[in-house]
DNA sequence: CCTGATACCGGGGTTTTCCCCGGTAAAGCC
DNA sequence: GGCTTTACCGGGGAAAACCCCGGTATCAGG
C-alpha cells in the first residue's frame, strides 16, 4: 500500500524537485501539489481520495502555513500534516503543532531522514527531530499565558522600533519617561529581552510590528 | 555531448532534489554538490573535469555566494555560473553579476525555465528572466555610490543584531570595546542612523542581515 | 615614498537605557 | 464591597550606549 503525500511549497523549483525526490522513494505517490495554502485546500476539496500526510512549508504567500494546517486539520481532521521551514523559531514551531501539525522539519534535513519522518508520521503519526526536540511542554506553556499586548503597549513598540529615544517616544505618547519605561519593562518581560535591540528583533520575528 | 552541472546550497534538501530533477533532463549530469562555497571550492580543486555550468545559492554559511563566484571565476573562469536565490533583491543581483555569474535564477522558477536557462547559458553564456530584466545599468550605477561594508563591519552588523552587549560582541570579536564603538560610528555613517535600534531596523530593511 | 584603506587601540566625556524602590486613579467584574 | 487590569507617575542609581580627542601598524597601489 502507497503512502500518498501532498506538497505545498511557494517555490516551484522546490516543489517540483521535492515532488521528484519524494516520488523516487519506493512505496511513495505526489498526489498533490500547491503553491501555497489556499490552492492546496482547493485541490483537496476536488480529490478522489485524500493524501496520507501533508507538507507544508511555513512562510507562504496568500495562505501561510500556520492558517493552512489549522483549516486542513478541521476539514479533514484524518490526514497527518508536517510542517517545513527553513529556520527553527520556537515560536513557529508551536504555532504549527498546535495548528495540528506532527511534525516540525527543515529544510536542510537529509532526504533519507526525509523518508523515515514521512513513514514515521504515516503509521505512527509522530516523528521527533532535532528542532523539535525542545521541550514541547515548556514551549506550549509559555505560549499559553498567551502574550497579548494591550493598545498602549502596541503603540509604544511601533514606536521603539525606530531611532526615537524613549524620552522622544514620552512626548509622541504624550506620557512622561517614567510611563514608558514601565512599558518597556513590560514588553521585556513578554518578549523576554533584555535590551531594545532584543526587543525590536524578537517583534519583529512574531510579526508584532513589520518593518 | 552531456552538459556538466555542479550545485551549491545549505540546504540539504533542496539540494539534493534539485540535483534528482535536474539529473532527469535528458542530456544534464550533476557533477558536484556541495552545502556552501568552501566544499564547492574543495570539490572543484579534485574533480578530474570542471563542470560547464555552477548553480550557486546565494545565502550560504562559511563561504556564501558572492564569494564563492568571485574565487570560482578567478580559478576556473571557463565554468559559467547562475545565481540562485529565494528574493530578487537589486543589491545582491548585482553583486552576484559582478562577481561573474552570468545570470540570476529565483527559487521559485519552473523546472522547464531552469532547464531551458541552463541550456542558454551553456550555450551562448547568458540568459535573461524576469529578474534580471531590470536595469542593469542603472543597478550597476547606483551599486558604484554604494556603500559598501568590510568583512569586520559586516561581522560587527551582524553580531550587533542581537540581545548582546558592545562589550560581549568585543570579546566575540576578539578586540576591545574602542574598535567596537569605531565599527559602531562607522556603521552609523553608512547607513545614517544615530542609534543602535536604528541600525539594526536599518541593516535590515538593507537587506544586509536577516532576521 | 606617499597616500588611502583597513584594522586596531587609549582615555575622557555626556546621554540613554536599564532596573529598582515606591505610588494613585479609573474601569470592569462577581 | 473587594479584586483585577490598565494607565499613569516620582526618584535614584548602575550600566550601556553614544561621541569626542588622539594614536599605531599593515598592506596595496600610483
Amino acid at each position: 500500500m502507497n503512502i500518498n503525500i501532498g506538497i505545498a511549497d511557494d517555490h516551484q523549483l522546490f516543489l517540483k524537485s521535492l515532488s521528484l525526490l519524494i516520488s523516487s522513494f519506493s512505496g511513495f505517490n505526489i498526489v498533490v501539489e500547491a503553491m501555497n495554502g489556499k490552492e492546496m485546500l482547493d485541490k483537496l476539496a476536488n480529490l478522489p481520495s485524500l493524501p496520507d500526510v501533508l507538507l507544508l512549508d511555513v512562510n507562504m504567500p496568500v495562505m501561510d502555513g500556520a492558517k493552512t494546517a489549522a483549516a486542513v486539520f478541521k476539514l479533514y481532521p484524518g490526514v497527518k500534516m508536517a510542517a517545513l521551514s527553513m529556520k527553527d523559531n520556537d515560536a513557529t514551531i508551536i504555532e504549527m503543532l498546535k495548528a495540528g501539525c506532527c511534525a516540525y522539519l527543515l529544510k536542510d534535513i537529509h532526504p533519507t531522514e526525509l523518508e523515515k519522518s514521512l513513514r514515521d508520521i504515516h503509521t505512527t503519526g509522530q516523528y521527533h527531530n532535532d528542532a523539535a526536540n525542545v521541550n514541547y511542554r515548556r514551549l506550549i506553556l509559555q505560549s499559553e499565558q498567551k502574550q497579548t499586548l494591550t493598545d498602549r503597549e502596541q503603540e509604544f513598540l511601533s514606536l521603539a522600533c525606530s531611532d526615537l529615544t524613549y524620552k522622544a517616544i514620552a512626548v509622541k505618547m504624550n506620557v512622561t519617561e517614567r510611563t514608558v519605561d514601565g512599558y518597556r519593562e513590560i514588553l521585556f518581560n513578554k518578549l523576554n529581552v533584555q535590551s531594545r535591540t532584543g526587543m525590536v528583533l524578537e517583534a519583529l520575528r512574531r510579526q508584532l510590528v513589520s518593518l
